[in-house]
DNA sequence: CGCTAGCA
DNA sequence: TGCTAGCGG
């Protein structure tokens, strides 16, 4: 879900032109999750194999990801790796979300309300370890580089950023600012003809805001984030005019005269100061072929035709690189 | 969501 | 050539 900063955001609209040559760092647990939600029948069924395991989340990463390469863009996923005890709260709140779904779909379902039970399929995905195993499996046949983040992906990839060994994050939450991201990119689709890219860079943001980065941190601390509630009755406009008055989310809630269910520190610390993992390298190799066809075709019911076409896309990697004797 | 066949 | 409905697995 990530912090709601929509209303002091203000994104810059760019095309798939300036990506082009750049390495971009995908949330991998942030786009799963969207293919998940969205690659389902008008019923809300997901798209599944003979064996009825789910495969909606292969065609996201088939398909978008090469259509990415083909537009000249050199992705790298970062998956989840542990995540913090604080976020247990986030975490039970939505898997109560999702059981209650899972219950109004079968019944909408069985009222023949399609349009209802695809509401209610929507809400109730979820992303189990059978489907991050099978995602990075794809990743390897089609020679994607993925990266095991040690705590949240999306810190790792903002870290990954800000040291410049990529160019944005590509993801749908805020947060990548507040982890240090200097550039993120929304709505990394592809969408045949209008693209809808937003450019989120943290240095305008800043500017815009007249704010340091920790204290936007704080302004998040008391809007809420998926490590604690926030305060009641506080958005990001009153956020902001509060940190800017206060100086800081300590002076702030002193002035509010609450107490926060956690230490704010502990939480700045979430963002300033987390755990990363320094040691990686990214390549991008030629696919395997006959391994991504075998998987996809002969385990998971893909067409061959399909499959064939996306494949031929990550040939766009060949030109242009740095190390060309990673492909041949 | 993204592909593609079918239509203007 | 550009668009959209509807299927994909």
């Amino acid at each position: 879900m990530g912090v709601k900063f929509k209303d002091i955001v203000s994104p810059e609209s760019i095309g798939f032109n300036e990506l082009e040559g750049k390495i971009v760092a995908l949330d991998a647990a942030n786009i799963i999750y969207q293919f998940l939600s969205s690659i389902r029948q008008v019923d809300g069924t997901p798209l599944m194999d003979h064996n009825r395991n789910i495969t909606s989340h292969f065609s996201g990463i088939l398909y978008r990801t090469s259509s990415l390469v083909e537009k000249g863009i050199k992705p790298v996923y970062v998956f989840d790796g542990a995540s913090s005890h604080l976020k247990k709260g986030t975490q039970d709140k939505r898997r109560e979300v999702k059981e209650e779904s899972e219950k109004k779909w079968k019944e909408a379902l069985d009222e023949g309300d399609i349009q209802e039970a695809r509401k209610y399929a929507v809400r109730s995905s979820r992303m189990s370890p059978g489907v991050v195993e099978g995602s990075k499996k794809l990743l390897e046949l089609m020679g994607i580089p993925y990266i095991q983040a040690k705590g949240e992906g999306e810190a790792q990839a903002s870290y990954m950023v800000e040291r410049g060994d990529a160019w944005c994050v590509g993801s749908q939450d805020y947060d990548c600012i507040l982890f240090g991201a200097t550039r993120m990119v929304k709505n990394l689709t592809i969408t045949g003809g209008k693209a809808n890219l937003e450019l989120i860079q943290l240095k305008k943001v800043l500017e815009q805001v007249e704010l340091t980065r920790e204290q936007l941190v704080d302004v998040a601390i008391l809007v809420g984030t998926d490590f604690n509630e926030g305060i009641k009755g506080i958005g990001a406009k009153k956020g902001l005019k509060l940190i800017k008055k206060h100086g800081d989310v300590f002076k702030a809630l002193e002035h509010l005269d609450v107490e926060m269910e956690v230490d704010p520190q502990i939480l700045r610390d979430m963002f300033l100061d987390h755990d990363v993992l320094e040691d990686y390298s990214l390549k991008w190799k030629k696919p395997d072929r006959e391994g991504a066809t075998d998987f996809l075709c002969g385990e998971h019911d893909f067409s061959e035709e399909r499959v064939s076409s996306a494949l031929d896309k990550l040939k766009k990697l060949d030109m242009n690189q740095s190390s060309l004797e990673q492909w041949f």
